[in-house]
DNA sequence: TATTGTTATACTCTATAACTATA
DNA sequence: TATAGTTATAGAGTATAACAATA
């Protein structure tokens, strides 16, 4: 039996798995992103994260920056196309391997990034405020040992 | 410059966000489970998850399984209707309450409780192969406290 | 031959709104 | 009025497979 205190059901072994927490902790993250910036913005945490990631890597390809996200070429190309769809990035022929595409931010794209940056720190200080500096790190240090 | 070590990229703030680490971990988390049990079984963690809450709490009602799961009563609605497609559960009407359905396990739907339970167990050790047992106790604490 | 980007396809999850039957 | 289940709809993420252009 491992009843849970808030709606007395048993949570069998659930609780004991790291796999339930982390898609639990995940959904709640998912809401209060969405609650504070997808929503009024039409945007995700991975639509955000690959717009950051091509402005402080201009020139960027495709597949590096799919790598980057743990993410394959196609759904890269999907959140891709959004971002350029909106006139946030944009894609241009690489001088030195025709096959890639180099990624840059387009003005529209700097401005949004610089108008969200301040709700995304508050979104990441919502959702660890019951966590300390070093519990925060803690959890970051133990999240990338999750791996096969 | 916050560049990372294998693929020589700036990350920027990534590194330093939570909600960065739990999507790469869930990401993670999921790929495993797909490949040991999911491809196999056409099945989800949430599905799995929420036919061994059903055979826990025989007569659960969708709306109660759903708040376990974090989930909506239409997302919920969706997983069940798999699972009853399946022959796994079964929707019987609350004899108490009418507008309910008490979920109940198949005995097909037991079978596959006990023949992926093993399975499941093997894709916790995979995922948290790099914690110890006192760690792995640390991750589940800090990741209940992510909650807004 | 291998890689990059692309297209097509499919499935799942999530969310919202509105409907019904019951309480 | 409120709740439980349902339906319809939509958007996003993920994955696979196959194709063209280029290396």
């Amino acid at each position: 039996m491992h009843k849970n205190k808030e709606n007395g059901l048993d949570m069998d072994i659930l609780p004991a798995l790291v796999g339930y927490h982390l898609r639990m902790a995940q959904l709640c993250a998912y809401r209060d992103f969405n609650a504070r910036i997808g929503r009024a913005t039409r945007t995700t945490p991975a639509q955000l994260a690959m717009l950051l990631l091509v402005e402080v890597n201009p020139g960027i390809s495709q597949t590096n920056l799919g790598k980057a996200m743990s993410m394959d070429r196609a759904s890269t190309m999907a959140v891709i196309d959004k971002l350029e769809k909106r006139n946030w990035l944009s894609r241009n022929k690489s001088l030195v391997d025709r096959r890639k595409h180099a990624l840059q931010v387009l003005p529209q794209g700097r401005a949004i990034l610089r108008k969200l940056r301040p709700g995304m720190l508050r979104h990441e200080a919502s959702i660890t405020a019951r966590l300390d500096e070093r519990e925060k790190q803690l959890l970051i240090d133990l999240l990338k040992r999750i791996q096969t």
